[in-house]
RNA sequence: CGGGGCGUGGCGCAGUCUGGUAGCGCACCUGCUUUGGGAGCAGGGGGUCGCAGGUUCGAAUCCUGCCGCCCCGACCA
């Protein structure tokens, strides 16, 4: 993409409304734009970044053997009456007329949906288990919307939905998610940490909040040095074996939100205790039969019995994730995107545009890395070299091609690393080998 | 939902107390000079001051009502 032609609306400014880092950011590197209290439009760029996180975790839902669908953002009050949810849920859900005076809403969440969908298909317990999950937009009419996407309104979550016949089953289906969220997160470039939760109005009493370190976060955490430095994606998890050694690895030692914080069981840790500040991205939950009851979700067992379907649900924040990942990754220069959610992954800053040496040889570097499939951002735009450099520091790409007029003529870019700052100057192949050498591809070295 | 604050060119703000027909910086347009970390000079365009009523000879400014947005607290992916 060329930057001259780029929707890109940077600003040097930091907007007024914004108190936090990452809003903040994302409104001056032209990521979103407000619509409304906690509605945000995605610009281009915030929309690759949104999809990247999107296509991780899906990546990872799949691999984990859950299946994507989508359903409606619409529902009907009816099926929610069913549940007892319509009267439960509260202020918090946007509820909607149709032109015929039904009830309707804007779904908050999908058990109600999913259980019915599920009951009407599924009869028999050969058909389970089952996994099923969908990447869609959410609508919670939050009293004080704020921190821009981290706490919107209208928000994209991947919830998933597990069906099994029994408390075990089920207690697979979680670990399932639970370990699968814990490479989502690593790959993510965040250090998640699982600490158990409340279930909340969802229901249920086995329950966990994964929480991502940073600076920034909104609420204080309390957890073993263990959980903040073991390996996550060393080893190959195979989702069909026995995963509980792998969760009993991440609930064994002590983890805590400050609203569950215990003096005394924190104090034993003595310098093992890590205190740091935490966002929360995702949350899971077992809630065994609340909804397959009271919906009436069953399946024929063996000998014939009705087995009331036992099932959980799992929820990742997507659009709350690119502001989570901005909290855990910025400087005072701007964002310092992971590799695998970068919005491009290298920016080539053309100098000096109108130079026939700096454009001919940013032209080459450029439709270079675009043949071997690298995502190039090229600022070919006529402004001055510090402009540039602070916008390309603000938008945050892992790598920046400086070429100029004093390397060009020896035929020579100046390669920078946006997250070290380190630089080196290089000829202009051996920059680009060094560009298109295999990237991650969900490999072990997420970070 | 309780408490507080703010709405003035695209952005950030001053002007409001004390009423007299709107200003600064950035951005934008034109020209010249500049050009490796947000240039300089000159010229130029753009605002019914959130909306609706009211008071007044006259309202961004005073009064009333409404709308929007932000912050703190309680709640949440």
């Amino acid at each position: 993409m060329r930057l001259s032609s780029f929707f890109m609306p940077t600003s040097r400014d930091d907007p007024a409304e914004a108190q936090i880092v990452s809003h903040r950011l994302m409104l001056r590197a032209g990521m979103i734009r407000q619509a409304s209290a906690g509605i945000y439009s995605w610009l281009p760029l915030g929309y690759r970044v949104l999809r990247n996180v999107e296509r991780i975790v899906r990546e990872e839902q799949d691999r984990a053997g859950c299946q994507e669908m989508l359903m409606p953002t619409i529902q009907s009050a009816d099926l929610w009456r069913e549940s007892g949810r319509y009267e439960g849920y509260g202020k918090e859900m946007l509820r909607i007329e149709d032109r015929h005076g039904r009830d309707m809403l804007y779904g908050p969440t999908n058990e109600e949906q999913i259980t019915e969908i599920f009951r009407h298909y599924i009869k028999s317990y050969r058909e389970l288990p089952k996994l099923l999950y969908h990447i869609q937009w959410k609508f919670r009419d939050e009293v004080r919307p704020r921190f821009g996407v981290m706490r919107g309104r209208e928000f994209l979550m991947k919830d998933s939905y597990s069906f099994d016949l029994d408390y075990e089953g089920a207690r697979r289906s979680y670990n399932k998610m639970f370990v699968s969220y814990l490479r989502t997160f690593a790959r993510l470039g965040l250090r998640a940490i699982p600490m158990e939760a409340d279930t909340g109005p969802i229901g249920g009493d086995l329950s966990h909040e994964f929480i991502i370190l940073a600076g920034t976060g909104e609420s204080e955490v309390y957890c073993h040095r263990v959980l903040v430095e073991q390996d996550v994606l060393g080893t190959d998890v195979d989702y069909e074996g026995d995963l509980a050694p792998e969760v009993e690895r991440w609930t064994s030692h002590y983890a805590a939100t400050d609203e569950k914080f215990d003096e005394k069981e924190a104090a034993a840790l003595g310098d093992d205790l890590v205190r740091a500040r935490g966002i929360e991205v995702g949350h899971i939950f077992y809630f065994g039969t609340k909804y397959s009851r009271a919906m009436n979700a069953t399946v024929r067992g063996p000998d014939d019995e009705e087995i009331v379907l036992e099932m959980g649900s799992y929820g990742i924040g997507v659009s709350r994730l690119v502001g989570a990942i901005i909290e855990a990754s910025h400087d005072d220069d701007g964002i310092v995107w992971p590799d695998a959610v970068a919005p491009f992954r290298v920016g080539i800053v053309n100098l000096k545009p109108g130079d026939p040496g700096c454009d001919g040889a940013c032209e080459d570097i450029y439709r270079a890395l675009r043949g071997s499939g690298c995502e190039t951002l090229m600022d070919d735009r006529a402004l001055r070299a510090g402009a540039k450099f602070a916008d390309m520091d603000l938008i945050g790409l892992p790598w920046q091609v400086i070429a100029g007029p004093r390397g060009i003529g020896n035929g020579r870019v100046e390669l920078k690393r946006r997250d070290t700052g380190a630089r080196e100057e290089l000829s202009i192949e051996s920059a680009l080998s060094r560009l298109t050498a295999p990237a991650d591809a969900g490999g072990p070295t997420a970070s």
